[in-house]
DNA sequence: CGCTAGCACTCGGATAGTGCGAGTGCTAAG
DNA sequence: CTTAGCACTCGCACTATCCGAGTGCTAGCG
C-alpha cells in the first residue's frame, strides 16, 4: 500500500476535517464531491480516504458511515493544512476596544478574556490571573476593624491581593497599626519571601529589637500568607463559557457534561499542561489525549502564555471537544494573549511575553 | 367530596412526599402499604390519595402511574408535616470546625459555605458575600507601580476590596502617594458616598484648597468606584455544587442542565427573590414557580439571610429541583447561616442577624 | 496504471407491533 | 367506612422490519 501524502490527499483530508468540524457528522465521499466539486469521482475519493485511514488520519465508526478525523488527523491538519489567517481587523478592534473599556480594573480583565474567548470559540475558556514566578512583597495595610480584630490587606508585586483578619492580644489604636504598617512597608519593600523570613529570624535573635511585638506578629502572618499564595501558583483557574460548550452536539448526553465539569472543577487534566505552556512561547495545541491520559482523550486544549516576561505571567485558552474550529480558536487565543500582554506591559513596563 | 385534611391523609401525604424525595419515582399505594405497614388496605390509601389529589397536593402523570407531589403538596409538607430536627451535634461540630480553620481568611468563608451547602444538600448552592447596605469608606491605599501608573486599593467598611489602576499626568514618588492616602484616610474615615461627594464639591469651590490635585483625582475615582460597587449590591452570586445537582435524576436530559446553567449564570430567577430574603429573618423556602414565573417552575430554592444586622448582610442557600430533601436542606441552610453570622459578629461586634 | 461505474454488503436508526407489568378507579359486598 | 376484586390504561422494553446512507470491491475503460 502506498502510504504517502500527496497534494490530493492533503486536500481531501483538509476538506474532511473542515466539513466534520462544521457539521459534526461523518463525511461521505459523495458529499465532498457534490459540495466542493472535486475533479474526480467519489470512488477515487473513497480510495484516497482509505489511504488516509491507513495513514492513521481518519477512521470510521462503522462500515456504512462516513469518515471522521483521528487525533493524528487533527494534528496533521493543525500543523500543515489549516489556514492561518489572523482575526479580521474589525474583530481585533472590537476586542481591543472592550479591553480598553475595563483597562483600569485589573480584576475584570480576566473575566473579559474568558468571556470573549468563550464566545468566539464557542467553547469553554480557561484563564489564570497574571502571577509572578516568585511572590514579592509590595505593600501591606493594617486596618482596625473592631476591638482587637484587625484586617490585614496584603498586596503582592504581581497585583495579587489577600485580605485576612486576625485578632491581637489586646486592642491597639489605628495609629499604632498604621505606624507598624509603615515600618514594615519600608523594610520589606519588594522583598521576596526568603528576605522577609531572614529578617524575621534576625530580629528574633538580635537583642536591640528594632521592631515591636505587633510588627513581628504581622511579619509572621505575611510569610505564611505568601507561602500559601506561592503554593497555589496558578492554582485558581477561572473558566467561562460552559454554556457555549454545552451547545456543541458532543454534549448531547449528560455523562459528557458531568465529565467535563469535573475536569474543569478539579483542574485535573489541565494542571499537567500548565508547566509546558509556561515554558513555551506561542500558542500550544493539545489534541485529545496527546499528553495526559484518559480524562482528556476526547477534548482538545488551545492554550497560550501571556504577560510580561520575568514579571508576571498567566495562561489563557480554550477547551472543547477535539472537533474544534482550530484556526479560529488559535487566532483568538493568540490575539487575546497579545492584548493582555500589551496591557500588562503598560503597567509593568516590560516587554510583553509574546513577540 | 370531602376535601378536608385529617390525620390519616396527612400521614399519607407525608409518606408519599418523603418516598418521592428519596426515590424520585412515583409512589404507588401498594408500596406505601408494604413499606410502612399502614393499618389499612391499598384501596383505602388510593381513596385518600384521590382526595389529596382533589386538594391539589398530589398528581399523577398518567393513569397507571403512582402519585407525585405538586408544588402545593411540597408547600403543605414544609409548613405542616416535615420533621424539623436540626443537624446532629456531630454534623454541627464538623461544620463549625471547618469554618474555624479558615476563620482568618474572609474570602474563604464564602467558598466553604458554598461547598458545605452543596455537599450536604446534594444540590447547587448560592452564596453572596456579606455586604453593607450602604457603601462606607474604610481605607484607601495608593501604590506606585511603574512610572505614572498607580494602583488604588480601596477597602470598604464591609470588607469589600477593590483594586484599580490609573495613570497620573506625571509620575509621583511613593511618598507623595502615601501622604495623599493618609490625608484622605483621615478625612474620609467611615464616610458614606454622600459625605465624600460633598467634600469633593466643597473642596472645588472653596478657594483656600486643603487638598492638592492628586487628592482630588483620587477622591473622584473613589466616589465612582463606590457608586459602582453599590449598584451591584449582591450582584455577584457565587455558586457551587453544580456537579452534585447534576447527579439528581431530574437532570438526565441535557436541556435541563442548560436551563439551570443559564439561570445560575444570569442570576435571573434568583434576583427577584433577593429583596424578599433580605427583608425577612429566617429561612425562606420558595417552591417551584411560586414567586417568579416560568424559569423557576421546576426548581425550589432555600435561602437565608446571614450577617450582622445594620452592618453587613449576605444571602446563602440552595437551589435544586422541587423534589428536594427539604428538612435536611433547611436545617443546613439555617445552621450555616448562624455560623456565618456568628463569625461576622465576632469581627463586627454586633448582634448576629439571626436570633 | 490510475480512474470510475456499478453493485453487493453492512449497519444504524426510524417505525410499528406486541406483550407485560405496574397502578389506578370503580363497584359491590362486608 | 373499608376492602377485595377486577377491568382498564399506559408506559416501557423487546422484536421485527425496512430504508437509506456509505463503503469496499471488482471489472472494465482510457
Amino acid at each position: 500500500m502506498a502510504v504517502d501524502m500527496n497534494e490530493r490527499r492533503q486536500l481531501i483530508l483538509k476538506l474532511v476535517i473542515q466539513e466534520f468540524i462544521e457539521t459534526s457528522t461523518p463525511v461521505a465521499s459523495e458529499l465532498l464531491l457534490r459540495k466542493y466539486g472535486l475533479a474526480v469521482s467519489s470512488a477515487t475519493i473513497r480510495n484516497e480516504m482509505a489511504a488516509l485511514e491507513d495513514l492513521g488520519y481518519l477512521t470510521h465508526w462503522h462500515t456504512s458511515a462516513g469518515r471522521v478525523p483521528t487525533d493524528a488527523g487533527y494534528r496533521y491538519y493543525v500543523e500543515n493544512l489549516m489556514d492561518r489567517t489572523p482575526l479580521s481587523a474589525t474583530e481585533q478592534r472590537t476586542i481591543r476596544h472592550q479591553f480598553y473599556q475595563v483597562r483600569s480594573e485589573l480584576d475584570q480583565w480576566i473575566q473579559l478574556a474568558g468571556a470573549v474567548l468563550a464566545r468566539t470559540a464557542q467553547n469553554a475558556s480557561v484563564v489564570t490571573p497574571p502571577r509572578a514566578y516568585q511572590a514579592r512583597f509590595k505593600h501591606l495595610e493594617l486596618i482596625a476593624i473592631h476591638e482587637a480584630t484587625v484586617l490585614l490587606v496584603l498586596v503582592l508585586h504581581d497585583g495579587t491581593i489577600r485580605q485576612q483578619s486576625f485578632t491581637l492580644e489586646s486592642a491597639r489604636p489605628q495609629e499604632d497599626l498604621s505606624r507598624s504598617a509603615a515600618r514594615l512597608n519600608e523594610r520589606c519593600h519588594d522583598a521576596p519571601i526568603g528576605k522577609i523570613e531572614e529578617m524575621l529570624q534576625q530580629e528574633r535573635t538580635v537583642t536591640p529589637a528594632q521592631l515591636d511585638e505587633l510588627d513581628l506578629v504581622v511579619l509572621d502572618l505575611i510569610t505564611k500568607a505568601m507561602h500559601q499564595l506561592e503554593d497555589q501558583v496558578n492554582g485558581q483557574i477561572y473558566s467561562d463559557g460552559l454554556l457555549e460548550m454545552l451547545n456543541q452536539p458532543e454534549f448531547a448526553q449528560v455523562a459528557r457534561v458531568r465529565q467535563v465539569l469535573e475536569m474543569l472543577q478539579s483542574g485535573k487534566g489541565l494542571g499537567p499542561l500548565i508547566p509546558r505552556v509556561l515554558a513555551n512561547n506561542g500558542v500550544q495545541v493539545i489534541i485529545g489525549g496527546e499528553h495526559s491520559r484518559d480524562e482528556m482523550r476526547e477534548y482538545s486544549v488551545v492554550l497560550s502564555r501571556y504577560g510580561v516576561a520575568d514579571e508576571v505571567v498567566g495562561i489563557l485558552g480554550v477547551i472543547g471537544p477535539t472537533r474544534m474550529a482550530y484556526p479560529r480558536t488559535i487566532s483568538t487565543v493568540r490575539y487575546i494573549s497579545t492584548v493582555m500582554s500589551d496591557m500588562l506591559g503598560d503597567i509593568y513596563g516590560g516587554e510583553s511575553s509574546r513577540a
